[in-house]
DNA sequence: TAGTTTCTAGGACACTCGTCCAATTCATCG
DNA sequence: CGATGAATTGGACGAGTGTCCTAGAAACTA
């Protein structure tokens, strides 16, 4: 029987790589050498290097998905789910800096490789999209709740990548403070509950 | 004496390739067969694989010089400008749908690679800000120039990223006309000379 | 025309890549 | 214990990579 451990560490191992180093260029002498294992050992478990990018992808799919059901299940409105969406940015802007985002450096990277995975990968993209719009609609604004998901999400990509040129965290901070303000706009104060007040104002 | 035109064509072919195809995914015989000439004949004309990114950076930023000297001239004031820069999308819209931005991606990927080049490649979105936040400055916004600029900038890139992703040009032209209003917006009316108004309020 | 420099062709090189395979170790269980 | 199958090893393979080199073609000079 399948020994879980093992693949499970290549795809952590290939997860990590793939994000900061790029699909193509990590090899799998790498993913063997942080792993400390043979490379001859993959194809147990892989038959091909597609295969754990795509158990990589999976793997980031339902990871997201957990994430979005947890924020979905603690915050008490669409609004502040909204709000744990952008400042996510915050939570990783570490990573973000050195190496953008994952999703959307994957997706630019299928793209320009016309990798058959570029499908998969964009799910991704996808399961943020309608996730963010259903939080729109569910605030009211049904007619643009797809527009406004996606304007988010545009937002939120070129913030990354912009942080990750100018190597500048300071940036996602500003740019999250006037993507709350937007939000707060949006929301028409109607559902200004217990938010701390005050931002100051910009642009 | 060197021969011009061989190695403006090794460059052009390049520079296609990298955009479309990436650099790490471009070999010398994918050149070679665009220009149908022989793999050795490179080595005369550059000594390493970076000596021809670094000429493909280049040339691109002498052009982006040239695009952003005529805009200067050719638009009348600060706003009109700015207007050029976030229309450039809808003129580049079919490339952006395919590929992303060039400046975005290459960014990205030599972020991933950890390349040399990096520096250089990043002087193109350098290049881009300091002329934005110049008209921004201009408008009357001094201290929020590079601000506004890195803005608009990020908002781009966002948009490209994600007319990439879900191949959606209609996209592009939603993200223009929002950004058209938010400059608008910015200019608070006061350099509205002979625009047309009415643009459909959204958000 | 003869000679010299510029340019090009095409193969050889050392290396890395993803892939595959036979042999070996490990774990499980009758 | 011995036996069966899962799991791992390390090396071999063919293809592709960037790089280099030498011979010859082309272009220019005197």
């Amino acid at each position: 029987m399948n020994d879980p451990t093992t693949r499970d560490a290549i795809v952590d191992a290939a997860d990590r790589l793939f994000y900061e180093n790029g699909y193509e260029h990590t090899s799998f002498a790498d993913i063997a050498d942080a792993l400390h294992i043979s490379r001859g050992n993959f194809y147990y478990h892989f038959k091909t290097k597609d295969e754990i990018l795509t158990a990589v992808i999976d793997a980031r799919l339902s990871h997201t998905d957990k994430v979005l059901a947890r924020w979905e299940a603690e915050a008490q409105n669409p609004a502040e789910r909204i709000r744990r969406f952008i400042h996510m940015m915050i939570a990783n802007r570490a990573d973000i800096k050195r190496y953008g985002c994952p999703v959307g450096t994957l997706s630019a990277e299928m793209a320009k490789l016309d990798h058959a995975a570029r499908g998969e990968a964009n799910k991704l993209f996808a399961l943020f999209r309608t996730w963010l719009g259903r939080q729109f609609k569910a605030l009211g604004h049904g007619a643009d709740a797809d527009r406004l998901a996606m304007h988010l999400l545009a937002r939120s990509q070129g913030v990354a990548t912009l942080a990750s040129a100018f190597r500048d965290e300071q940036f996602i901070k500003q740019e999250v403070a006037l993507m709350d303000e937007w939000l707060e706009k949006l929301t028409g104060g109607s559902s200004r509950h217990q938010r701390r007040a005050g931002r100051k104002a910009a642009h």
